[in-house]
DNA sequence: CTGAAAGCGCTTACAG
DNA sequence: CTGAAAGCGCTTACAG
């Protein structure tokens, strides 16, 4: 592997001067010897060790990727996540960063991680919000959590406007003469995200003299888990006569409870009707096509990105926090029934 | 930031004893030392610098994952390839190595990347095989490569039948009463999994005395790209009198052409029956279950990064490459006509 | 079992 | 504009 010890010497000049080369400081190179050098370099094909950069520099251009990883899940089966983490290490690596992904049980694995690499700057994506303050204490670098509902105020977060996600499907089904509603999402108690669409359904119900029946409350762990899926399916199925539609956290979920709902004779949406989140591809992939609330997941990871190249190209930038908008998609998947 | 020095002054030992330590050369140290010595690096949560060890051991402990990227697409919007990547990461990780992810568009920057960071092994996801040699030739480090069809010996590979998984569609379709056949994939020209499939199909219609009309294959360059998508399902519906079955190349876009047929009026498995490819999670969010070859993802990763940690383990241990099994699953997307 | 020396490839800070 | 010195935090190779 070449070095700047090589280059130099064949160039017979101090290394220092082949490093300014290197590291664009032209000015400090008088212009014959700038040729000549940039020759040598590019017939070697010099790269630069990281690795010693890293080491005097004390920092790297890596930007870590957190996953929460939870028991045997593949982090990225979800749509969400896949798409969002493609775009984000596209972003990082346009920036001219290095995209090292972790999947993470606990806070200690996170804060080894960072240290060993002295890693510049992190992005969090699935994290519980009761984590999140033990996390920013860990380490003292730029960091962006993903969908957090965190209360700790210094901290750099982007998400969605969930709470407006939530009342724009309940908005919607009212509008189509829905009034006996049903929630499925991811167990709430830590999860901020679901707790803000839940919050801003139930909200515009309440508006309307109308309330969600805690028995039309339904939970699944893991959407990629058949099992828990097809539990899901049968509690719909069990309410069926009681309910007209379900507002379902995400389009993936909301597509496995359609097909599974069909098995049981139940269509979408002449017997019961559905929203979805995300807007991800497979809500135009199904029949009926989902009405859904889309959020833009590229804006997303470019604003995560650039938020974290602000503060390292800014030292004292203060965190920002971005709330990205959301809105309804209409398809196929709601009837309405303001007639009947 | 604590080093191995502050630990050694603390300990009132040398800074070689220390590193013992922390490296499990315990046979080095004594009882005594190493006890007191674990306690003190315990204290200060003492980290080793990723650096600083990569710098002089000439390694990383990073395995690289290298993904084609293709335009403006999103790498990982495929379900197939978010899949791979996700247990690729777990396993790279549950080995001791850190994953550093590369979206790539020329060997050029796949070589800058390899250096500069030293990486020890790399995974190469969706490269075309004409660039493979290229790659090959660029960095001697243990490589293997997913489902590539490069003509280079020395390779490790991992991959599918896709050959046999071609078979398996186009004996069920026959078996199933179906003789006028269509075929689309992405644009096959440099994709050997794709020639693989396509092979295996028109060899088992070949032993029936029958054979694809050239008319009869579509192909789709970005399956997340809907005008390509759109532009394939009036391509077929075209020709639909002319079959009675389409195989598709991924599940994906199966999914896709049967929502975009069914807008209009074409209804699978009614109209037309599909078999699909990988078994992702969509076979059986659609409706109908789709029918289609199946393959272990899981596996695919396992295989994978055991083959890099086995090489990185034995330096002289030579390339070996996996094929693995594919299997039909029969769901409800082929319509029975041999009545008919 | 323990440690002093040299060096990995680079940058910072300084002297000319 | 140019370069000699020191040092980032660690490991290897060797001497005791």
């Amino acid at each position: 592997m070449v070095t700047l010890k090589d280059i130099a010497e064949e160039a017979h000049v101090s290394l220092m001067t082949v490093s300014n080369v290197v590291n664009g400081k032209h000015n400090k190179v008088s212009k014959e010897k700038l040729k000549e050098i940039q020759a040598i370099l590019e017939k070697h094909h010099y790269i630069q060790n990281a690795s010693a950069r890293s080491l005097v520099k004390a920092n790297s251009n890596i930007i870590a990727i957190m996953l929460r990883s939870i028991a045997d899940e593949n982090s990225l089966s979800s749509l969400h996540n896949a798409r969002l983490v493609g775009s984000i290490v596209r972003q990082v690596q346009d920036l001219g960063y290095y995209a090292m992904i972790n999947l993470v049980e606990d806070c200690e694995s996170i804060s080894r991680s960072i240290r060993t690499w002295r890693v510049q700057a992190a992005i969090f994506l699935g994290m519980f919000d009761d984590e999140i303050e033990q996390i920013y204490e860990l380490c003292n670098i730029p960091m962006v959590f993903i969908d957090s509902y965190s209360k700790i105020r210094q901290l750099s977060n982007v998400g969605i406007n969930d709470y407006k996600g939530g009342q724009l499907a309940a908005e919607y089904f009212i509008k189509k003469g829905h009034t006996r509603l049903a929630f499925v999402s991811p167990p709430n108690n830590d999860i901020g995200v679901v707790q803000q669409r839940l919050k801003g359904f139930t909200d515009v119900l309440a508006q309307h003299g109308l309330s969600l029946d805690p028995l039309h409350r339904f939970s699944v762990v893991s959407e990629a888990d058949p099992d828990q899926v097809s539990q899901a399916v049968d509690q719909i199925t069990r309410v069926r006569n009681e309910i007209t539609a379900v507002f379902v956290t995400s389009d993936g979920l909301a597509a496995s409870l359609i097909s599974g709902l069909h098995r049981n004779g139940i269509h979408v949406p002449r017997d019961i009707s559905m929203i979805g989140f995300d807007n991800s591809r497979i809500s135009t992939q199904i029949y009926p096509p989902l009405t859904t609330i889309s959020q833009d997941l590229e804006l997303k990871a470019r604003l995560t990105v650039d938020t974290l190249n602000h503060r390292l190209k800014n030292p004292d930038a203060s965190a920002e926090s971005h709330v990205l908008d959301v809105a309804l998609v209409e398809r196929e998947s709601v009837l309405d029934i303001t007639g009947l």
